[in-house]
DNA sequence: ACAGACATTTGATCCAGATCAATGCCCGCG
DNA sequence: CGCGGGCATTGATCTGGATCAAATGTCTGT
């Protein structure tokens, strides 16, 4: 279970996250078109290199807690990370999963509403909060970009809500398995099977299940023929639709 | 329970929803400061104003159905409107309550991504997407408050998707309460009593649970006199403080 | 004031998923 | 090659909230 003190604030320890000493420039970055980036020119891309580092963060490592000032925001170029809240007594809730070409950070008040964490190695690009506001408001075209990403948090959100408050653990851990497979192939990647980088503990905090019930269901999910477990923390799908039936609880 | 075909499209029929005689100007809003239009300069508001038209709604009338093709967002100016999503079954759950100075509608693709529906007598402004898009380039200003309302709203359904996935019944009616006045008040009303204008199964699905538990969990705050149900659906709150460590899980 | 339609409350029972408890598996490391 | 420490799986049992089932309130319109 989580350590109780998770909320005192440290920020990203720079001894861990090395920042890369190769910048590959933002014109070779496989993600960009997936990015609030993809909203600049190809010479424009000088203007947002020059204020960003690039970190790299082993599994486990924090990019930032909950309540603390909120100074960057980040970008996932590659890796996963996962961002959650707490309540006092050590119950969690994962509130995302992020992946390549994901944005994390935004702030409504000056403080993270949640903590996020590196679950396997990944890199990411840091921007200080300061900087990327004044380079959005002499680019209108990234602050829109911003914007259309934030507004597709929100229904994920929202999707998200409809899963937690509504939904038996099979038809979760099925949501779940498509929503992986969905965002895969989004971002070019193989979408069967698909690679679940995180631990069944993390899986049940993300959604509102014990480690023991996503056990279970995956067994049962198997045991029917809907999926084949994998070595690596690969998941094969076997029918799509039939999944897809599962998890919208047909 | 909700009759199974709400999906089916059919949007604001205008026949229940007269568009208003009166327009009041928006130098007279009472919500002003709360919207996106307190972006907006004194000398500017004629902009808006002519692209808005003023809606006044019954309780139960909708105002769009999830899917269909998003023409329109709107402020709340007075009364209150419930968004939902629902599963293929009926099952729903509601993914916000919106008050004076809410803004509705955003939809990532073209298509709503829920439904809304007005709770009690209600009047909103409606803006054609393409028109107040337009305006938004116009007024960066107005797009930047739109951005940090959406920001506003992901924060606050992060909040929720702790509440729905790990919080108990007691807690999350007291989350629910205190969320209410917190409202209240930003809007200037009275934080306690509270004015609860859903009903029992509402509430319900918003916080992921039955109309059953709903009114047994009010009863036994009652009977712990940790609230009061006052007639016309008002709750006073005897001791935030007492309320706000149940929530927190205290 | 009254009928009818809902909304709410309360009671009895049930069950999906939590909790408690081993055991198995895998991988890195000495 | 065997040992130790996290996962992951499986089993047994418990329980919070769901479900099924009546009352009982409370508005609305006539």
């Amino acid at each position: 279970m989580a350590s109780l003190d998770l909320k005192t604030s440290r920020s990203i320890p720079e001894p861990i996250s090395r920042i890369a000493t190769l910048s590959s420039p933002c014109s070779a970055c496989s993600v960009r078109q997936l990015t609030i980036c993809a909203a600049l020119e190809e010479r424009e891309l000088s203007e947002i290199s020059a204020i960003l580092s690039r970190l790299e963060l082993e599994p486990g490592d924090p990019l930032f807690f909950e309540g603390e000032p909120a100074r960057h925001l980040f970008n996932v170029t590659a890796g996963a990370v996962k961002i959650y809240k707490l309540l006092a007594d050590g119950r969690r809730q994962m509130t995302g999963f992020l992946f390549p070409g994901d944005f994390l950070g935004l702030a409504n008040d000056e403080t993270y509403a949640y903590s996020a964490t590196a679950i396997t190695k990944t890199w990411v690009c840091r921007f200080p909060r300061g900087k990327l506001e004044n380079l959005l408001k002499r680019f209108p075209k990234m602050e829109r970009r911003l914007f259309a990403m934030a507004s597709h948090e929100l229904a994920v959100a929202q999707e998200q809500m409809l899963l937690l408050g509504r939904k038996t653990a099979r038809e979760k851990i099925a949501s779940f398995l498509l929503m992986l497979s969905g965002r895969a192939v989004r971002r070019g990647q193989t979408d069967n099977p698909v690679s679940v980088p995180m631990t069944r503990a993390d899986i049940g905090d993300y959604l509102g299940l014990t480690t023991e019930t996503v056990s279970r269901t995956f067994t049962q999910l198997r045991q029917s023929g809907m999926i084949t477990l994998l070595p690596g923390g690969k998941v094969q799908l076997n029918g799509r639709d039939r999944l897809e039936e599962v998890a919208e609880g047909g």
